[in-house]
DNA sequence: GACAAAATCAAACGCTTGTTTAATACTATT
DNA sequence: AATAGTATTAAACAAGCGTTTGATTTTGTC
């Protein structure tokens, strides 16, 4: 199947196809994403979702395993970065700056990069439709790992377990960011959680760094 | 609208209609639990739920306000206990830990009071069913408000906006712990993040306490 | 220009959804 | 026992869903 089109420079249909889903699966689920919101959305027929992905599944598939492995990916370089600067001062603090920043500065990207992905993952921890563990076995424990290698580099004092829980930790305050900021915007006036993305990077990092440290004395 | 059966201890229809579907929102979603589920499940006719609660959607919304209505005051109510005896040392852990445990100390009950409520709880802050800001302005604010006065209460030093942050640390720490939990044990042989509960809710105190503190020097 | 492959299309299929209807059964009160 | 109000039932409804079909148009190749 080739779907090159070498002399215009319109996109085909298939990608227009990738984009919209990709857009409107992480806006509003995948159950309450139609192929036929999907197929107006991209200006072509009906059946094109079937004709070039199968179903409405392995689009789904498709989209996620793509988005997630380059998300997965850039977090880990990231990391890897960081830790070759070990030799500077207050390691702890850049690597969880980093994570931080490369996690949750998508919020206030385009829709493009950020929001879609994000939601994308969080819709999936709770309503999935992906095969049983992929999404763990394929993103979560193989980031989650990097970041414990480095994380256990930086403490040595610090066991498996305890990197283990304090890697939650740092995890849970990400991800509930993010929801925080989408349904308490439905409440009130403005007040997200924070309205400065720095103060907040800030705060998390002081917060957890602190919460890690506690574990090495 | 009076279903009491005064004479009879087998449950009423309308009742066993909350419960089942409940129970089936809280496991399924509202999306994927579809009308037939719920009164093929209560063992009664599929007009009865447009009958007794005028739709699905308002069933939910019964459902919902009560079962979330309990939960908050639960929380306050515990909270306000503990404040009281303010004067005992370690008020900082012993606050976080009664909060901590009534979170997620569900998790280990049955069926009936956590897992249901719990995930209702999470289910609808990704995908909300109910009137826009309805969730935040009777749940999520009225506790985070409590825990918040508690907070400041014991840590005079942090002013609104860290106490603010720190809570949502916490609670971040919290929501997180269930997500994991569910969509690690797909992938893995065991291993949900905390395997002992007791282990889990102790290093949430700990680590929580020891970020709040770092506001406090 | 003719041919074959790929892409697009309108239309329909079979299924599930939430809701409504109108008839029937039950349960009190008079 | 008759009546009125409530509860339950089977059946149908219209709408939406994902998918399939078969014809038509477009595209690239000889």
């Amino acid at each position: 199947m080739d779907h090159s089109k070498s002399h215009t420079t319109e996109t085909a249909t298939c990608e227009r196809l990738s984009e919209v889903a990709a857009k409107l699966f992480s806006e509003k689920g995948y159950a309450q994403t139609s192929v036929r919101d999907i197929t107006t959305a991209a200006a072509c027929n009906l059946a094109a979702v079937n004709y070039y992905f199968g179903s409405k599944e392995k689009l789904y598939e498709e989209i996620f395993l793509q988005m997630m492995t380059r998300w997965r990916e850039e977090r880990i370089q990231a990391i890897e970065t960081v830790m070759q600067e070990a030799d500077k001062g207050d390691v702890l603090e850049r690597l969880l700056r980093t994570f931080v920043i490369t996690f949750i500065g998508q919020l206030a990207g385009t829709e493009d990069n950020g929001k879609n992905l994000t939601n994308l993952f969080l819709r999936e921890l709770i309503d999935s439709h992906l095969p049983p563990g992929m999404f763990a076995r394929e993103i979560a424990l193989p980031t989650k790992q990097v970041l414990g290698q480095a994380l256990m580099r930086i403490c040595p004092l610090l066991s498996e377990e305890e990197t283990q829980a304090c890697l939650h930790s740092l995890l849970g305050q990400l991800t509930h960011a993010i929801h925080a900021r989408r349904f308490l915007g439905e409440a009130t006036d403005s007040q997200a959680p924070f309205d400065d993305l720095q103060t907040f990077v800030e705060h998390i990092v002081r917060f957890t760094a602190a919460g890690i440290r506690d574990y090495m004395k």
